[in-house]
DNA sequence: CTTGGAATGTCAACAACACTGACATATTGT
DNA sequence: ACAATATGTCAGTGTTGTTGACATTCCAAG
């Protein structure tokens, strides 16, 4: 497919881009995820949990009965790392870890009730100014933002992210 | 289950936004994130340098001769923590520690040539994959993209992100 | 001129979270 | 039987963040 000719800032079909544009970008990227990141922060840390017990939680909640290899390789960090993460969640109650029953090398991960009403109050704190974003920028700009990140991603962690989301429209 | 295509409700005033389409925006910023500073981690790794210092030499050369304190605002770290990547980045003769003339209390950071080059590395890389996105999605989805991140900023975070850019289109 | 406060630097201690490397265990497939 | 896989664990290390305490320098107000 022909990508579209765009109406502003192009030249010749090239989309032109200055340094300066650029440079922009970047230092969205960096003050959004600040903000992107503060709200769950903020519960996490009177539970004095952390950014990876949030994550961990999100892609559990994501895909119940996943692998802890499955995780690791959506998260990218070493099975050490998760896996002290994974103890304190498992310790706490708030994560389950069934032996498998095809391969039973396996541990599957879900979510208890406890578990999913942390993950439910860090993702409405999250969702809740993705929403009011969404909603200042317009339909059309949530489509732009999806497309441009997607396109940032790396190749590999673009087949993560697909495989969650199903591919869907935005 | 027809996953619904619900591409856009713009219809009646207020955006349709299921949980499905928020949770995507939210694992679409985290797998981006990772691509967007992927490429510089590589080129600090070796140098034995870390994000912190990338972020440091960026914004003194995108306002030379601002003070430490200006830069901890942006930064929103503490003062102990940026000391202890300013203290290295001066040693290493990266960045420039001048006395100001007005007010001999602050300090005035700048880029040596060497801290200039290491800073054009760094951002080279990721302009280069921010404008392989840009170009991928298209003027249009760019300027979404902005949008959104842009309303996603908290308020305080946003005035440093305007001061720098000033205000200009994208 | 003294004094309070602002801007900066520094020391020490600590925590979260990533890494590497090595090793143990159970299970599966060949 | 044996190699590979999936997982867990221990020990050590590094970056980056935090607090708290304290020193220095300087501006400005009393």
């Amino acid at each position: 497919m022909a990508q579209g000719q765009n109406r502003s800032e192009h030249t010749h079909g090239l989309l032109f881009l200055t340094d300066e544009q650029l440079r922009k970008g970047i230092e969205a990227m960096f003050f959004a995820y600040r903000g992107f990141t503060a709200d769950p922060d903020r519960i996490l840390a009177e539970k004095s949990y952390g950014r990876a017990h949030h994550r961990a939680l999100h892609f559990i909640q994501r895909s119940p009965g996943t692998t802890v290899d499955n995780l690791l390789s959506t998260l990218g960090v070493t099975k050490q790392s998760l896996n002290r993460v994974l103890r304190t969640l498992i310790e706490d109650g708030l994560v389950l870890n069934k032996v498998g029953t095809n391969d039973k090398r396996q541990r599957h991960l879900s979510l208890t009730y406890a578990g999913r009403e942390l993950e439910q109050a860090l993702s409405n704190a999250q969702r809740d100014r993705m929403r009011s974003a969404y909603r200042q920028a317009g339909a059309e700009a949530v489509y732009g933002f999806c497309t441009v990140l997607e396109a940032m991603m790396d190749p590999d962690l673009k087949q993560h992210y697909d495989q969650l989301t199903g591919g869907d429209p935005v």
